[in-house]
DNA sequence: CGATTGTTTGATCTCTCTCAATGGGCGTGG
DNA sequence: CCACGCCCATTGAGAGAGATCAAACAATCG
């Protein structure tokens, strides 16, 4: 196993500590991607009283209660899926900044939202979170941009799981972690792999043992180097991102 | 081969014919949902001044022209995606009242959005399509109640994808069109299937002709009867759920 | 009415799942 | 501090579901 536990840039242990049910001391405030950065010192104020924040140790299903509009302050959450034989599947998974919003007009609602990392959420009361969207434009649209966000992650998202290889699959979300990070600060060829590989298997539609096969060959072919449990080198990205477009297994 | 073309309820020949061009005269802006229907009268006008109508017949490929904000008025529009070696996916379709909104903050757009029935959709110039959003409430509500609804879709289709069989992808599909049908006036225990078997095929991860030997046995099995090639009668609901929800072949 | 496209059926092959076993971290408790 | 057990990752051998290939048939369109 690897010989670092599932942090990453993903959870930060001392955020973790950072007091809770005040949005001014919280990580998202000042993450401009996100709505809460828009918000005036006022409003910022009244979305803390109706806000519960909470932090989850890994593997935790969150609870139902208090509303359907959550906001990922730290780690990632899975929208995990369970057949009735047992099979899982983790039909989406959310990051730091991302409104998970479970409103919805007809469909009752068909999956548990599970931590895979220790992770750190805020749920948010449906009414105060709309009333400062209504007042805020920035609020809003930095809030649309996000569902569209989510929306084109799905997309992509279907077309993995559709008719890709297992390779493929796992070339492609090696790809997606990468672009998830982002902007930071590492290098630039590192992908961080925000889960377990167990997690991953049920993402993208495979079973734990093709992920660890699947991986192994990546490496084999000289496109990756898996450096530890959840980081990943990549080595050749024009050849990564063929696989992952399905040009076979000729490099 | 059904004797059926392609409309069910969506595509009605009549309303293709109607005048192009003017929101007033639209099917869309009496469709409660859509957030056509709540703009003023001024506001619709706004909008049809930089809107673009226009009818395409079946199999067509929408160009990249004019902006990335396309309404959906009738008939049904996917998202394709094709691979080096020509497999093929649909990783998401859109009916009547579905906005679909290209823009997007990171990635390169991957996919084409091409007509799966003969349809008619509306394509919005974006900076008129907002500006009217940050006026009226209403309409904002509205898209975002796509948006999400969008969404939901995915995460649903992403479970169906993920790790289920032919035949409990194939039950899930007939559910979720006889949901998305919704409303309407036909017999209750009615699906329209919105496309041809080729593109359900392509939309559930499947062969063409698993799709056919999948609806065969769900038909053998007793759960449904295949009308024409558009229309499948659900003869048990709760034999079928359960099939979706991946309870084996065992009745 | 012929050409083309789309659907169905059958036989074979292949990739992935399944089952089973091993080995490596990590936490617990002696 | 070390031994134990648990969980997760990995590896191998066998089985099954669906893909692939090929061909007949039905339906649409010009």
């Amino acid at each position: 196993m690897g010989t670092l536990p599932p942090i990453g840039r993903y959870v930060q242990k001392d955020l973790l500590q950072v007091s809770l049910n005040n949005c001014r001391s919280c990580a998202l405030a000042e993450l401009s991607e996100c709505f809460c950065a828009r918000l005036t010192d006022t409003q910022l104020e009244q979305l803390s009283l109706h806000s519960k924040s909470s932090v989850l140790p890994n593997k935790t299903t969150l609870e139902d209660g208090m509303g359907p509009v959550i906001a990922v302050v730290e780690g990632v959450i899975g929208m995990q899926h369970t057949l009735e034989d047992g099979r899982r599947t983790i039909s989406a998974y959310y990051t730091k900044g991302d409104i998970i919003d479970l409103r919805q007009r007809s469909d009752h609602l068909q999956g548990a939202l599970v931590s895979l990392t220790k992770a750190h959420v805020c749920r948010l009361q449906v009414t105060a979170f709309q009333s400062v969207l209504e007042e805020n434009h920035g609020a809003w649209i930095a809030v649309s941009e996000n569902l569209r966000e989510q929306i084109h992650h799905g997309i992509g998202h279907a077309t993995d799981l559709g008719k890709k290889q297992a390779i493929e699959k796992l070339a492609s979300f090696i790809l997606e972690c990468h672009t998830r990070n982002g902007d930071s600060d590492s290098v630039m060829a590192e992908a961080i792999i925000p889960m377990s590989r167990v997690h991953l298997a049920e993402y993208m539609g495979l079973q734990a043992e093709t992920v660890s096969r699947g991986l192994r060959k990546l490496e084999q072919m000289g496109l990756i180097k898996v450096s530890t449990m959840y980081e990943v080198l990549i080595l050749s990205f024009p050849k990564l991102k063929r696989i992952a477009n399905g040009a076979g297994c000729i490099a």
